[in-house]
DNA sequence: ATTGACTTGTCAAATTTTGACTAAAGTAGA
DNA sequence: TCTACTTTAGTCAAAATTTGACAAGTCAAT
């Protein structure tokens, strides 16, 4: 439920990094970088895209998870939470299909 | 894109009912009904559950639609929209596999 | 006890959402 | 056309939510 917290607390371990490290790069307070971690803030755009870079990751990779914890969190107490899903995805492939708007 | 809405107007005409007709019932004003249905304005839950009730719908089918089109929204724009869902989904299975919490 | 890493709690500021209100635009009948 | 009525569009203040720094706290190692 917080792949991306999760993600970032391996990377910047794997990088023997310490949070106050991150937390100067990507110009925020420690405590911050510390609950994105944990998931008890969300991160916003820009600091997924600073952390890519920190990291050296693919942006898009952090992203992805920054999205789904995202809907993860709109469904995770819904019991139509993968018919949900199941929506969202037909209403993807609808726009995809290029039927314009 | 606007599911809900749509269904919305559909359910309204099937009745014969008029936006202000709906408008008092669910006690908002007009215009806002005229939005939900067009998807200007997001609905909130508690419209959502008067509306499947003067329309004598099974309330988890709007619901279902009010939340994807909140997660449509939410990926619609970008590029990994597929893979985030995959990834809600997995997490989604994760959590109903009782791993607690 | 001191130091350093991390976490927690608080809070004001900033941002976003909300929905009424008003006015405009569209529609149909006389 | 005139008129009555439905629907849509624009505006805006109030309410709700988010944001992130700051300060204080915990914990481990020394």
């Amino acid at each position: 439920m917080n792949y991306l917290g999760n993600k970032l607390r391996e990377l910047r371990a794997s990088k023997g990094l310490l949070l106050r490290q991150v937390a100067a790069y990507i110009e925020v307070d420690t405590a911050l970088v510390s609950k994105l971690e944990r998931g008890e803030r969300k991160a916003k755009r820009g600091h997924v895209e600073a952390l890519a870079k920190i990291f050296k990751v693919n942006e898009k990779e952090l992203i992805t998870l920054w999205l789904a914890d995202q809907v993860f969190d709109l469904v995770k107490d819904e019991e139509v939470a993968n018919d949900v899903l199941k929506v969202a995805e037909s209403e993807l492939k609808y726009v995809k299909s290029s039927a314009k708007e």
